[in-house]
RNA sequence: GGCCCCUUGGUCAAGCGGUUAAGACACCUCCCUUUCACGGAGGUAACAGGGGUUCGAAUCCCCUAGGGGUCACCA
């Protein structure tokens, strides 16, 4: 490529970072990186009454705890600057008037309600629905009038005739539209703020932006956008159409769909480390060459390749995800692990918000015990259950196994060993022994000597380690446990 | 409905005219383990359908079916 990249991801400021856009800015973030080229971020904040405070500081902040940087936004600021779109509204309206000097732009002065029945008609003949163009000849003295009336005039882009727009989707191959299909298409609202369509195709240009690479749910814009472009002589970027990340019903995810977490945000409260959710996206969509599919940041900086982008849609597969988490929450250090998972047990109340050392010592074998189990870090509150409940009803497979006949020879043997132990014998080590005494005295091994216990123990069949678990649960639980 | 895109195992996905059609998750089996896990080794399972083109098609073309996206003064 002779001139330098420079993309962008331009998030709206309406809510926090949703999944999908983390890998849009995630995509677009490895292309810039692993071509050397820039990665800017821009906030499209025209849609005023959408907006949230709050909201552009929440993307930044999640897509910084993702690992993503930029080199240019609001915050970091370039020569291609501002980096808001409210804040460009002076430029926008330089571009407008050339439109409409050139006769490429008009004043519309249809109203909500018009346009609402011309829609409907149209659908009540078949047709599709798009703008008439009925106000595209309007001259002065027809123009004064609706002014007159009060009305306040939108500008619609002059859609040309007979023309058919074709681009190189990076992604997709070639893809062309015919004009016709498309009505003129409002660029400035009636408050006089630009759209989407016409914002992006400005603000990208002015923005030396190279490579436009975004959901397919934009390939449709692509053509009013190639329009904006045609209409001031510039020349587009490239365009690349990512497929959606859609539910187990196939379909593009919904702010508001319940089955799949959605947020950054959310999945950071969850206990999933940022490498596991920037590695996961990386794979949603997108393929590295060989075998092998877990990558840090650096190695998919190198290994990207923006020609294996996938066209099909990809379901989100949480299984994989908790999987992929569960690999690297078994590479962090032990330390990162506990100093995860204390704020939650803190807040279930199962630590004390000033833990002294004991209690730290005691939480920290806690968390080692499961540290191989962990999806997530918020599951050790369920899976740490087992110390702070009663022992539940037994389940059918653990009724069976209880109702063995060695069972309460067992039991009693294991006992005897418990209360002969004082508190300070409790060591891994003495646990150990003292089942091994078990064994010996009762010459029962394997699953008939460790299930009656467990199952004693815990209620359940499946469980952490149980030299472990008898020591958490320390000497005067275990008898009370047993004692039912 | 118009336009656009997509279609390989349950899921992700490799493949880009000749392969026994990779790999990962999930599932199952076995091994390791005095229990449970972890780990290791195997296994089940796929080219939507129909026509072409070609010596040869998962790969190229057409049709059908299915799925999705989009048709705002939202982005």
């Amino acid at each position: 490529m002779s001139t330098k990249v420079r993309v962008r991801y331009a998030p709206s400021p309406t809510g926090h970072l949703h999944i999908g856009n983390a890998r849009t800015a995630i995509f677009n973030y490895l292309f810039a990186r692993h071509h050397g080229g820039e990665f800017i971020i821009r906030i499209e904040d025209t849609d005023v009454k959408r907006n949230v405070a709050g909201g552009e500081e929440s993307q930044l902040t999640y897509l910084k705890w993702l690992g993503v940087d930029w080199d240019e936004s609001v915050d970091r600021l370039g020569k291609y600057g501002p980096y808001r779109q409210t804040e460009r509204l002076d430029i926008y309206r330089e571009h407008t008037r050339q439109l409409l000097d050139r006769k490429l732009a008009y004043h519309c002065y249809c109203n909500e309600e018009e346009l609402e029945r011309e829609r409907e008609e149209q659908t009540e003949r078949g047709e599709t629905p798009k703008y008439s163009g009925k106000c595209r000849n309007l001259d002065a003295e027809a123009q004064a009038a609706l002014v007159a009336e009060g009305r306040i005039p939108s500008i619609r882009f002059t859609v040309p005739t007979d023309r058919v727009y074709t681009f190189q989707d990076t992604v997709k191959g070639e893809i062309s539209f015919r004009a016709d299909d498309f009505g003129d298409f409002v660029i400035v609202k009636k408050d006089g703020i630009p759209t989407y369509n016409y914002a992006v195709a400005v603000d990208d240009h002015l923005m030396a932006i190279t490579h436009v690479l975004r959901g397919e749910d934009h390939i449709t814009n692509t053509p009013r956008q190639l329009m904006i472009y045609e209409a001031f002589d510039w020349s587009p970027p490239e365009f690349g159409h990512m497929t959606l990340i859609v539910n187990d019903q196939r379909k593009k995810l919904s702010k508001r769909d319940e089955s799949i977490v959605q947020f950054i945000q959310q999945y950071d409260e969850l206990g999933y480390l940022p490498e596991t959710l920037f590695n996961f996206i990386t794979l949603l969509g997108w393929s590295p060459e060989g075998e092998e599919e877990i990558y840090s940041r650096e190695q998919l900086i190198e290994i990207f390749n923006e020609n294996r982008l996938s066209k099909s849609p990809a379901v989100f597969d949480t299984a994989k995800l908790s999987w992929l988490n569960q690999h690297y929450l078994k590479q962090a250090t032990p330390e990162r692990v506990i100093g995860l998972c204390i704020p939650h047990l803190k807040s279930a109340g199962r630590l004390p918000a000033e833990p002294n050392e004991q209690e730290l010592e005691w939480a920290t074998a806690l968390v080692n015990l499961f540290r191989d189990h962990l999806r997530f870090v918020a599951e050790i509150v369920p899976l740490s259950d087992l110390f702070f409940q009663e022992v539940p009803e037994l389940n059918d497979e653990a009724a069976i196994v209880m109702a063995e006949e060695t069972v309460p020879t067992v039991l009693s043997a294991f006992r005897s060993q418990i209360e002969a132990a004082s508190e300070q014998d409790f060591t891994i080590d003495n646990i150990k022994a003292w089942i091994k005494a078990v064994q010996v005295s009762t010459g029962i091994k394997g699953k008939g000597l460790f299930m009656p216990i467990r199952v004693a123990l815990t209620g359940q069949m499946h469980g952490p380690d149980l030299n472990g678990t008898i020591w958490l649960l320390g000497r005067e639980q275990v008898l009370k446990r047993l004692a039912k």
